[in-house]
Parts: C-alpha cells; structure tokens; sequence
DNA sequence: TATTGTTATACTCTATAACTATA
DNA sequence: TATAGTTATAGAGTATAACAATA
C-alpha cells in the first residue's frame, strides 16, 4: 500500500470565488476607504461615525438623535455617548424641540461648524484620492449601482 | 430686544451629503448583504468571516493560517478561534506543512467540503437576491469598480 | 399605549504584546 | 534574526432589557 503523499503547499491564493461576491468586494472596499477615512480625520479627532454624526447635524440643525439613529442604523445607547462626548468638545448643543418635549434638537457651535467645514473639505480630498483610479463618470455610476443595493 | 426664536423641527433628514462618498455608500451597501448573508448562512452555523475562511481552505487546500490572515486582514490571534472551532465541527483538518515545519496545511473534510458545497451555492442565491435590482452588466461593473477601490 | 432619551450591561469584533518552535 | 502559530488581554463596536418623561 503506497503511502500518502504530502499534501502539497499554497504558492498564490486564488480568490476568484470571493471576488465574485458585491459583498465580498464592498466590503474590502469600505475597510480601504474607512481605514484613511481613520487616518486623515485623525487630526481633527473624528471618527467616521462622528463625522457622519456632525454632518447630518451640519446639514439637518435640529435634528433629533432618534432621526440620526434612524439615517445611520446606530442603536440609541450606542448614540448617547457620542453626543456627550461630542457636546463636551463644545461642538454642538443640545435645544429643546420645538413641539415634542421628549425629543431635543441638535445644532451644531460656531466652532463645530468651522470643524465640519475643514473636515467636509478633508473627506472631498479623500474622497478623491479613494476615486483616482476612478474617472468622473465611473465614480457617479459606482455611487449609482451601491445605493441600488442598500436604499 | 426680541426673543430668539426656537429652532424648527427636521422633517425629513437630508443625507444628500454623506450619500455622494464612496465609502458611505460602500458601507451602508455592504452593511445590507452581510446583514442578509448573516441570515442565510444561520442554518450552516457559519458567519461571513467563517464562510471566507473555509471558501478559501476549499479553493485553496493546504493553505496557512498566515496565508488567510494576510488574504483577509485578519489578525493572526483573532483567527486561532475560528480555526480551533472549526475544527472542532470537523469541518477542517490541519496537516504538517510539507516544506515549513512551523506551518500548519488546512484542509477541509469530506463534511467540510460537502457543507461547502450548500453554502456556496447559498451564496449564489444570496447573490442574485442582493444584486436582484441590477442588471447582470451592471453587477459585473459594480465589482470591477469597486477592485479599483481597494485592489 | 407608544415613543424619546437614557442607564446598565453583555456580547462580538478587532488589535497588541509576548511567548514557542522552527527557518 | 525573522517568521508561523499561539496565549492572554485590552479596547472598540454593537446589541438588548428596562426605566423615566412625554406624547
């Protein structure tokens, strides 16, 4: 009886199968874009998340943190902390709503709206440097076909 | 001097912003088909981050656990876990390394290879649901753009 | 009775330092 | 000296249950 040969050793992964996957590569794709979002919103101590955060307040003053749990999937105890911490910094304040009094508007300080301003200005760079293998149009149709998955 | 007055109410959140980055909409997109994946992949007791790891053993057997780190970004530590659990489900064996003695080869079982098998065609289906408002051209674009991304 | 915001808490995911055996 | 695999551990991220105040 002949013995077993050895199972012979991997020289190059072949990931054609995975490739294949929208999951796999959207994925590998936001890891790639978060992980310089990181980096150059480093400076201005924002996370993605609060970034996110900032802007829809940015672009929505008033909003509740219901609405920002809602447009972003965060759980509402997940939320708490970020606007202490972010109210702490002095970048937004906290108003009573208008006609709810459970619910509180958030706005953004003068000096939470100059941040935003630099950091939306860092993103657009970002943004850029994510797409320059990317001419114009194929960065609109990739925008296009992603939202045709999650929206 | 007249009274500041109170600040209006958000009616509809404006995500106009946030929805032209590329790495929003990666993330929001891929956020969907794991969530999906999650789902369907429950009845083979298997998470995204297993089905990658055991699809790759599939493709490539005899491959290292240093070979799936680097292939999938994963730390080395976070991955002794998986493989231990795995192979606890005899899902995957782990064999001398023909040519490198501190080396591990893995190799899926027969059972491994046969819930493989399900999974991946799982995966398939999985697949035409999420890319279900795409056409085929548009799907094969959506995965070439995003290899720009992070390739 | 339902919803907003909150606390407390647990669970998962990810990252780092340090060790061993081998190259 | 460097690398593969491992252990222990810490930190970040995410989820659920339950509560007070208001609708």
């Amino acid at each position: 009886m002949p013995e077993k040969p050895p199972a012979p050793a991997v020289e190059k992964v072949k990931t054609t199968y995975l490739e294949g996957l929208i999951g796999y590569n959207a994925r590998r794709a936001a890891l790639v874009i978060i992980d310089a979002f990181l980096q150059q919103m480093a400076v201005y101590g924002l996370r993605p998340v609060d970034f996110s955060v900032l802007s829809l307040i940015h672009h929505n003053p008033g909003i509740t943190s219901r609405q920002l749990c809602a447009t972003l999937n965060i759980q509402p105890p997940n939320l708490v902390g970020m606007i202490r911490s972010l109210e702490n910094r002095s970048l937004l304040t906290r108003q009573p709503h208008p006609n709810d009094g459970r619910a509180v508007g958030l706005h953004l300080t003068a000096s939470g709206q100059e941040l935003m301003l630099d950091a939306e200005r860092t993103a657009q760079e970002l943004e850029s440097d994510a797409a320059a293998g990317l001419t114009a149009t194929e960065r609109k149709t990739l925008i296009r076909l992603l939202q045709k998955i999650y929206l």
